[in-house]
DNA sequence: CGTCCACAGGAATGACGGGCGG
DNA sequence: CCGCCCGTCATTCCTGTGGACG
């Protein structure tokens, strides 16, 4: 028992066989280099240039999918200058990053900025416009350029609509001395059409793109953060390659990439093994993809819920739609509730195989009929104990269950 | 070789709820 | 604030079909 406690306490502790740095893994931690992606530094770090001679840089907008390296990229540059600056020691630029899904209101985006160029602000009590005036006039006070960076913007303006967008574009006309630049981050692509108008014109000055990376372009951003997070010698040839080889397949996400290596050295971690191996990496791929699709199950509409529930207490198997249909409605018998008809339940069944959570083929017997073969494509023991959360549907698995073993 | 099973899956239609413009 | 319109979920009715069986 102590050992089991010490081994943990030991683990807490970062007293690791397996990494020396696992933050190096962590999808917000920006590392010194960002293979192939220089390009893209070099150009943001020109468009911001202005800052250093006090004079206002460019709008920019940058779109790309989930993991191109949009965040890194900038939060990379920004950091450079920053460093520039202290060390020369001047102080005319300031560069505020807000992320727009954790500040999605416009009194907390406002906030940020304003703790980030350095107004004090309570924490609540002033009005929105109010905020805006301190803000405005702190800045103004000095002869300096702001940068605000709004990364995941189309969270924000989804939940409060392009007015303070709108504001913040604007709000050059109202400065004497100093500048504002907006740099906007999203991977929603046609976000940029439900902007109004202007709006869209004065953020998009420029736009960048950034384009998803490939399989080779992964395995190199990968190698060099897992020197950094692991200890050396410790990751089996083939690990990289294979992580890299799995997230291209899905868009070139960098961010499940790297989830990906780190989970793989964390099972390797919990087996106290001395190495990661491919084996890892395989277990931690089919981990995360489990809990996926749990979570996908969890949001299910309830009478999908109950088909996948049929399908469960089938086994996992149905030979035909009549069969699986027969035994969903006794489902619904049993818990009280109108069935659906078999029409409307073939189509939930061709929605639960596009969720990848099933699979249906369909079948000619001949003189028996044509009708679709559906198989669980999960293990049916989670699908049940997920579905299990459902207080009605937990009841009626225990039932079951009880009544198979008497 | 035609029949006929057991559905697939398209089309029309209705009930409902939520967002949006006037 | 209200009515309108649109999207979603569901039902009803329907036509289409691969191939074993007689």
């Amino acid at each position: 028992m102590e050992d089991v406690v010490s081994e943990v306490i030991k683990r807490a502790l970062g007293e690791s066989r397996i990494f020396k740095n696992r933050e190096a893994l962590s999808s917000d931690y920006v590392p010194d280099r960002l293979p192939h992606r220089e390009e893209y530094i070099k150009k943001i770090a020109e468009l911001l240039s202005p800052v250093l001679r006090v004079e206002k840089p460019s709008n920019i907008f940058i779109y790309g999918l989930t993991g191109t390296g949009k965040t890194a990229v900038v939060k990379y540059v920004i950091k450079r200058f920053v460093e520039h600056a202290e060390k020369v020691g001047i102080d005319v630029f300031k560069f505020s990053y807000v992320n727009c899904r954790n500040e999605d209101t416009n009194y907390r985006v406002l906030f940020k900025i304003g703790s980030d160029v350095g107004v004090r602000i309570p924490f609540t009590g002033l009005s929105v416009a109010e905020l805006h005036n301190r803000l405005r006039e702190y800045v103004d006070s000095k002869r300096i350029v702001v940068t605000i960076v709004l990364d995941e913007v189309d969270f924000l303006v989804k939940k409060v609509g392009d007015d303070l967008l709108y504001r913040l574009t604007r709000v050059n006309d109202e400065l004497r001395r100093s500048k504002v630049s907006i740099v906007g981050i999203t991977n929603d692509v046609k976000f940029v059409e439900t902007l109004d108008p202007r709006v869209k014109s004065s953020l998009g000055e420029v736009e960048i793109v950034f384009p998803p990376y490939d399989a080779l372009q992964l395995a190199d951003i990968l190698r060099e953060r897992a020197a950094l997070a692991f200890r050396d010698g410790v990751l089996e040839d083939g690990v990289v390659g294979y992580c890299a080889s799995v997230a291209a397949r899905e868009h070139g996400d960098a961010r499940r990439a790297l989830d990906l290596l780190r989970f793989a050295g964390e099972i390797a971690e919990r087996d106290n093994a001395s190495r990661v191996t491919v084996e890892h990496a395989r277990k931690a791929r089919e981990e995360l993809e489990l809990n996926a699709a749990m979570e996908v199950v969890r949001t299910l509409p309830y009478h999908s819920k109950l088909v996948l529930l049929s399908l469960a207490i089938g086994g996992g198997f149905a030979e035909s739609t009549g069969s699986l249909y027969l035994v969903y409605r006794r489902v619904c018998e049993a818990l009280g509730l109108e069935p659906l008809t078999q029409r409307r339940v073939s189509d939930l069944v061709s929605e639960l195989d596009m969720l990848g959570i099933l699979t249906s083929k369909v079948v000619s017997r001949g003189r028996y009929g044509k009708t679709r073969e559906v198989a669980l494509g999960v293990d049916s023991a989670a699908i049940l104990k997920v579905l299990s959360s459902d207080t009605r549907i937990g009841e009626y698995v225990k039932l079951l269950k009880n009544g198979r073993n008497r």
